[in-house]
Order: C-alpha cells, then structure tokens, then sequence
DNA sequence: GCCTGTTGTTCAAGTAGTTGAACGCCTCCG
DNA sequence: CGGAGGCGTTCAACTACTTGAACAACAGGC
C-alpha cells in the first residue's frame, strides 16, 4: 500500500467491472435500474478501496458544501454550550460548522485588535463556500457591511444575542431582557430592598443587550415602586471591574443589592466585597445573570438568571437550515427571544435592618 | 441586485475584458505577463464584483483543501485553550480548522455513547477532503482502525496526550508525567507529608495519561523515600468521584495530602473535605493538575500544576503542517513531551503535629 | 524588412464526479 | 416472431476554475 492514494470513483468501477456512470448512480442510490448483485458488487468495492463521496466535487456542483460557518470564541460556559447546540443540530441534518474566532478567545471584543484578521476568518470561511453563518455580536457589528453582502447572495445569517436595530437584515436569537429584568427586580423587591444598584458591563456597540438589559432592570424596578437604581458599567476595554465593584460597595449608604448584568461582573462584586470585608448576602445581596460554570461554586452559591445557552445555539442552527432547505428560505428576518430562569441561591436574602447597617458603618 | 449570485471569474473576466485565462492568472499573481493597466483593470473588477477565490476547485486540483480536522471537545478550560492554539497557528498558515466531538461536550468518553455517530463525525470531516487530523485522546483509541487508514493514504495525524504505544502511529503531543509528577512529589514531601495518598480519574484505555501519572507519582514518591502512596481511581464511568474522595478523607490514619491527578478530581477532595469538616490545608493538603480557569477562585486556592494547554495545541497544529509542506513530510512519528510548572497557592502546608491530629480525630 | 519583446489570446486537458438521454442487449411472454 | 421490460452502457454537458503550450498582434530597434 505504499504509494496509495485516495481512491477514486474510477477505482471502484474498474473493480466492481461497471461503468463510472453506474458506479455513480448505484452509491448515489438510484438503484431501480441496477440489478441487487451489481449493486452488491459495486457496494462492496467501494468499501473495499475505502471511497468516499467528495464534498468538494457535490458543493461545485450543487453550491452546497454542508458547512456553516460559526464566529464564536468559546469564551465562557454560555457560548461553549451555544456551541455545543449548534453541533448537535447540525450534525443531525449531515452538516458540519466551521467554528472561527478572532486572536485568543479570552478577550472580549475579538475584532479591535486585529481587523484584519477579522476579514481574513471570514474571507476563509467564505472561500470554501459556506452554506451560512451564525455571528456572535462583536463580528455582526463589526464586520456588518460584509455580511450585508452575504445575504445578497443568499448566504442565510443569524446573529445571537444582537439585533440589527435600524434594517433588521439578519434572524436573530436574543434574550427575553424585559421578562428576564422582571424577574430579577421582583426577587429583590420582594426580599425588600430598597437602595438597589446596577454594574454593567462594558457598553460597547457590540454589547447591545448590555444596555438593554441594564435599561430594562431600571425601568423594571422603577415600575414595581423599587425607587431609582444607580448604575455603574465598565469602560471602553472592560479593564475596570474591580475599581468600579469597590466603588459600588463604597457607597453611603451602601446599596443592599446590586445587580451585574452577566455574572463576570458578579465576581468583581465578590472580589470587593471581601477586599472591604463586606458579608454575602448579610451586608450585600448580588444577583448574576447567565448561570456560568463557576456560578454554583463561588462562595457563597450565586443566586443567577439561568439561560439556556444550548436552546440558543439549536435554534440558531435550525434557524439556518429552514432557511436553506425549509418553506423558510423566503420570508423575513424573524427575531427569537429566549426566556431565563431565576435560580435563588445564598448570594441573596433581605437586607439587615438599618440599625445594623448603621452599626457595620 | 434581485437575483445575483455568487460571482463567477468569467463574469470577472468580462467586466475587466480579458479573457478567462488572463483573468485567472493574474488574480493568482502571476502578473509579469500583462500590463499593469489591464492588472489593475482585473482586480478592481473582482473587487466590485466581490468575487472570491473557490478553495473547493483549488480543493479538487490540488487534493489540498487548506483544513485540518480536529476531535476535541470544548471539554474544560485546558481543551479550549488547545483549541485556541490550534486556531492560531493554522490561522497564520491560512488554514481552517474543522472542530467536531460526539454528543454532549460535558461528557467525558465522547465516543461510548454513540460510536455510529463517532464515525458519522469522522465522515464528514474526510469526506470534505481534511488535510490532517488533531485528535484527543478518547477518539484516538476508539477509531484506531480508521486512523490507519488514514495514515495510509497519507493524512497527518496528531495525538494530544495519548501514545499508540504498540506501534507508534501518529506523531503525539504529551505531558512529560516524570517531571511533573517529581515536582508534586518534591513539594509535598519538602512540606513533611509522610501519609500521601493519590485520587486518580477513570483509567479507561482512552485516558493512558491518568495510568501514567498515577504511576509515576507513585514511583517518584517511593523513589524519594516517600512511602508508600495509597491510591483510588474513579469508576468505569467516572461517577463516584466524591464517594472515593470521601473515602480517601475518611481513613484512619487520615492522608495528610492528597495528590489528584487533574483539579477535576480535586474539586471532589473539596467538597468531601467540606462535608466532613476538615480544613484545607491544615487538616489535608491537596494538589491537583492543570491549572483549570477554577483553581485559582477555589477556596482555598488550589495548588497546582500549571499545564501549557495552548502550547499543546500550537504544537500540534505545528506538527501538522510542518508534514504537510516541511520536510518532516516523510520522517517517522515524534512524540514531543511538554513539561508543567508547579503553582504553590493555599491548598497545600505542612501537616499538622501527630497531636492535633490525634485531637482532630 | 526582420528580429525581439511585450502583452494577451485561444486551445485543450485536467481535477472528481453527476446527470439526462439515448441506446444496446438479453430474456420472457404472448 | 414481436414487443416489453430489465439491466447496463456510452455520450456529452456541467460544476469553476488552473495551467502548459502554441500562437498572434503590435511596437520598437537595428
């Protein structure tokens, strides 16, 4: 077997002693014009050789490569599972996805850094025609115009957790932020805080739902009677989690709860606290949102808004292959928004009472 | 722009009016042949038309689809940061790599579950014609037969943290076991443990390195003149991780540390210890291995061997195209042995004086 | 007027099949 | 003996280029 080669179909029907159209026909499975022991034979020796169909020759032929392209970093636990839903879906349906990101998938933005770069994943994603595309937010906002041409050409686009606000040119799948918000007020009014505080993450336009659901916690807690919350975000890189967590919980009075808008942010919020020997939830109550991996192991337990980042990515899948073979392949751009859980642990009870408060002061 | 299409080279050849050969060789460079002039005149119009090269014929042309298939799952934060790796090194190559895994990533064996769906997976990565193949462990040993074959055709393969031992097939990428497991040995031994015990994973054929580095610790432990080191291992399926930690931490005499072969396993040690009311580390030191993003959030912080895990993947990657268009194209398979730096935190001390033992207990 | 060089063309074969149409051959049935 | 199936073949066109070779048109220099 020294110089071995792949085989081809040519093999197979010099083996078998068919023709190459035959040996075509009989593997593609248009067998009602062959005979069972032909089509046994022809079976047999294209195992035998070890053939395989070439993807390469099909997507030529038909402009279909079975392969969608994916911009997501495995950032954290909610994107690995957005990953892991779109391979399970995929992979049932014979498709493949091609995950590319930008740089080390530990830093956030993922395009600021290398733009370049950035068009040359898509540039190589787009060279081995890719059937579609899932985006995470940074890619969708950064690289809008190019996947604007995308969908002229009919490449179908979803985009999780981002709407395209202006000409919503692309399906989306998103976060229920209103109800989510809700949620998380109710919870905290009901346990009776009152001086509620807000940390978001860094607003950039790519963090879009950041804003939201910031805007919508306030405005939540301001329609439940739970009186104006005071927010803090991150600056323009991210880098200053701590600094603001500290000043968070330096204030006086101290808010009793605050709210971090994915749970990242409740780990400054943890870290401060320790730093200024404040007590979960005695002096301070948290509430993260996402349920990351960490969530149930920090100390103590964080109470978080569980999404299910799994649907996220099935739907985002599903959506794409409606979209290709489905009754879907014509109608608009839809928009999905995923509801969360609340998952009460210990990082939250009712606040002490103002004298004790005033006593830790 | 109704009913455009993916743009065609003749369609660029027109615009620019050149014909089709021209316009082919001069996108691909070969410009000494032509004005500069009708050079520019082909690419703007490639440009305006958006035209993009089609790796699928340079694909069929060449047998070179510039993608290498990769088997591992997101599993933890180790194998992500081997994927990130793996991106980089082929992004710079201007290669792709195709990321596949069976089932759910959450579960170890990746293969057990649905071995038909293992061999879909491989399938399809050869059937879009990969040009080598990175693979971890699990899928190593369970496809073993088909991974020979393609050797055979002469698809490079690489292995993270598995060697084909018998014959060694395909080149590996491993953790050098000696080293590191000296360099637990050594720390604890220093600190004046003389009751050592190991908690190692599963010891399915898959997962060799658990074996060997329980062996070597064992080894070097004795070697040292250590004692005897006491070992456990998880179930067949990986299930009983805090039963066996329980046990560990319930003998009499009770370790005084406990070496766990990954910080998986450490985190069982944590939570028995926390069950149990024993102190990490005053009433039981514990190392553990590889230095996953937790170990350092754990209370107390883990101490740990720090694994290189995006240096794996670089490697591997490396080692893939470097048989690819190097001259290694046809030198037998290596085994490259990475080494792992011991991180001192919180988890381990010096056990405490036989008395406060005798208290404790 | 001839030679040379520049610039570009056409032709044909190659990559690995896929697919529609027409056709050929054999057997069986009436 | 003719017609109908059943079984399989050949032919040609198609996918989207790539590449070597031969050739042609034109300009400039000698």
């Amino acid at each position: 077997m020294a110089g071995s080669q792949v085989p081809r179909l040519k093999d197979v029907a010099a083996k078998a002693n068919v023709s190459l159209s035959a040996a075509s026909r009989i593997l593609r499975g248009e067998r009602e014009r062959f005979g069972a022991e032909t089509c046994n034979r022809v079976i047999d020796a294209a195992r035998a050789l070890g053939w395989r169909r070439n993807l390469l020759v099909n997507g030529m032929q038909t402009g279909r490569t079975r392969t969608i392209g994916v911009m997501i970093p495995p950032f954290d636990s909610f994107w690995v599972d957005v990953l892991a839903g779109i391979h399970l879906v995929l992979a049932q349906a014979d498709y493949l996805p091609i995950t590319v990101w930008v740089g080390d998938c530990q830093e956030m933005p993922h395009f600021e850094k290398d733009e370049d770069e950035g068009f040359k994943q898509i540039s190589r994603l787009l060279d081995r025609r890719v059937d579609g595309l899932i985006l995470w937010p940074s890619f969708a906002v950064a690289y809008y115009d190019h996947f604007r041409e995308l969908l002229e050409r009919r490449v179908p686009v979803v985009v999780i957790d981002h709407e395209y606000s202006e000409d919503q040119i692309a399906d989306s799948i998103e976060t229920d932020e209103a109800a989510s918000a809700r949620a998380v007020a109710e919870h905290l009014i009901n346990l009776g805080h009152e001086r509620i505080a807000c940390l978001s993450a860094r607003e950039a336009a790519w963090q879009a739902w950041s804003v939201r659901r910031r805007e919508c916690f306030v405005q939540v807690v301001e329609d439940l009677g739970g009186g104006e919350v005071k927010c803090w975000r991150l600056n323009a890189w991210g880098t200053d989690g701590l600094e603001a967590a500290r000043d968070i919980l330096s204030q006086s009075p101290r808010p009793t709860a605050v709210f971090a808008v994915t749970d990242h942010e409740a780990v400054f919020l943890y870290e401060a606290a320790a730093e200024l020997g404040l007590r979960i939830p005695q002096d301070v109550s948290i509430v993260g949102f996402a349920d990351l991996d960490f969530a149930a192991t920090l100390r103590p337990p964080l109470t978080t808004m569980r999404q299910r980042p799994r649907e996220y990515g099935r739907r985002a899948a599903q959506l794409i292959l409606d979209r290709l073979d489905g009754d879907m392949a014509d109608s608009p751009p839809t928009t999905i928004r995923l509801g969360a859980d609340l998952i009460v642990r210990k990082s939250t009870s009712r606040p002490a009472a103002e004298s004790a408060r005033d006593r830790d002061d």
